[in-house]
DNA sequence: TTGAAAGCGCTAACAC
DNA sequence: GTGTTAGCGCTTTCAA
């Protein structure tokens, strides 16, 4: 592999120092007051040399990686991936790169990608926990590292977060199918149903439900591990349709439980919304093409991408440690299609 | 932010050396024949002082980073994430990170995002191209770097690649349409349109086509500018529809082109596929639930992924640089549906 | 078995 | 305006 040309090369070269060579480099050139001539020289040849800096000597000497890193449950979910596209544009113009990781909601996992992300020195994180009790976020929290909920926040911690209202929008939900008459109504949700998102559908749906003197059933709330949730589904749908009360409507607390939905209500040969409506959290491509398509409460996906981004950027800039953190919770929309 | 544990601190809380502390820490304690105390009241005392090595100190001294690129035309497409998913389970177990970047299927783009992940030490990229004339890449490969392309390859020039047997694809919709009784067929395909993936469908299903002493006409070969598809779609399909032959069968070179054919038909009252039929390259989660199902070509993205890493893990162990770049062709299957 | 010291390429304080 | 120099934290000869 031809050697790469260092700043070394590059001041040999011209016959100046290094000194001269980095500052001119680094855009400080009129501010140490050095003369056109000379930049234009530096510049030229650095381009002709094909210099670029080594990030491994820029980093370790500033402590800066000009990295950030996006930790989610699984990239592959449209939903992160949208939001990871837009971050990825966003953070390009600051020329940050983004460091992206999987957790399989794993908390685990989830507090050893963040390790290895500040071992590579990121210089923020972009993080949809899956923690319960966030007591690694909380070190980082007060090392005053800059970090970034996204989707999921905490109640008694205070980070800064971009998520969006869920508690209107499963209200939004509950509002809308017992307008549209339904009765028997069932919610499937994911493990770790711990993770504020879900709670706060659910409580949300709840509530709504309660404003109507209507009430949940425990025994209609099916909670999905998220590593089996085809089987589960099934299995939960045929339990709630085997009962004396017939099931009416179900609300997928995510767009991937609406999709098993969908399959198995398919598969047994169930109509959608005849003999069971559907409604989801998240709305996805899919949702739109479905057959029938899905009513869906719908998130603002590009600017939770932008405010995260703004965020990070912000706490990057100001190196503020007392600058309250702002958890920020964008509105939802009900998308109603054909589905209930 | 409290500072970080230093291997010196490290080695001067054991009061030990730094080779010493170092070389336990790689493993390499029993190779050079440290004893098995030592090395216990190491590791002991590094996991109590919480150490993690610096990767930009180590970085710099070993020219390794523990990091692959990944460059994708645009990584919100479900194709390329769930890819980009596999992945990076894959290369976390050999404890690597996926640097993942966009181009927009700008190539100019992508020879930029090429020299960023080589400033940043990448070890290997793995590379979804949207060059025509390779001549980046092919400095690369002339330095011995570890690439590998994945979705899209080149003619002339030898590199490792993963892709799938796109010009079978093309044949076997050829074929199916026809055996349907199709006649008036049109290609929607994307620009840039001379990416190897579209030309090899296009000629495949055109070389189908002459088997059956059928020809496609010039005229019903759609080119689609990748940021504009929505609207660009609908144009050609009404004029395709203005004309005197009444178009039968629509054949989409990639998903996004079928998502937007599929709106417009709805859109303008058309049912599928009795007015008009529709079959898809690249077969995606949404395919299953539209309305009505679209047959489609699926490819094996969980064996695109893992093969593409497993050629660059094999790149980095043997150094072997005269070892002959192996480009390997996936089978794909044609998954029927409604929408045909 | 263990330690001293060089040096990877860069930036920034301090001279001149 | 420009140059000298001291590290950042790590691995790796080489020596003891």
């Amino acid at each position: 592999m031809s050697k790469r040309v260092s700043l070394q090369d590059l001041a040999t070269a011209l016959g100046l120092s290094k000194t001269l060579v980095s500052m001119v480099m680094n855009g400080k050139g009129d501010e140490i007051k050095i003369s056109k001539v000379t930049q234009k020289r530096v510049l030229e040849k650095a381009k002709q040399l094909n210099y670029t800096p080594n990030q491994f000597a820029r980093g370790l000497r500033m402590g800066r990686s000009q990295t950030i890193g996006l930790i989610v449950p699984d990239i592959s979910n449209p939903f992160y991936s949208r939001i990871a596209r837009i971050m990825e544009d966003e953070f390009s113009k600051k020329n940050y790169r983004l460091l992206i990781c999987s957790t399989e909601e794993d908390a685990e996992k989830e507090n050893e990608l963040i390790r290895m992300l500040q071992d590579r020195a990121a210089e923020g994180i972009v993080l949809a926990s899956t923690q319960k009790n966030p007591k690694e976020l909380s070190r980082l929290k007060s090392d005053n590292y800059p970090i970034v909920l996204i989707d999921r926040e905490f109640s008694g911690e205070k980070f800064d977060s971009v998520c969006v209202d869920n508690r209107d929008g499963g209200a939004k939900v509950a509002d809308y199918l017992l307008k549209k008459g339904y009765n028997e109504l069932a919610v499937f949700t994911i493990s770790p149903s711990y993770i504020s998102t879900l709670t706060e559908r659910l409580a949300g749906f709840s509530e709504g439900l309660k404003k109507q003197n209507h009430k949940l059933n425990k025994e209609n709330i099916c909670e999905i591990p998220f590593n089996n949730v085809e089987a589960e589904v099934e299995k939960h749908i045929k339990r709630l349709l085997s009962r004396s009360n017939k099931l009416d409507a179900i609300f997928t607390l995510n767009n991937n439980l609406a999709v098993s939905v969908l399959k198995t209500l398919r598969k047994i040969g169930k109509r959608i919304p005849e003999d069971i409506a559907l409604v989801s959290f998240d709305d996805i491509a899919a949702f739109e093409l479905a057959c029938p398509a899905i009513t869906a409460v719908a998130q603002p996906v590009e600017e939770i991408g932008r405010s995260a981004v703004r965020k990070i950027l912000s706490r990057l800039d100001t190196n503020d440690a007392d600058k309250k953190p702002v958890p920020e919770h964008l509105p939802v929309e009900l998308v109603l299609r054909e589905s209930c």
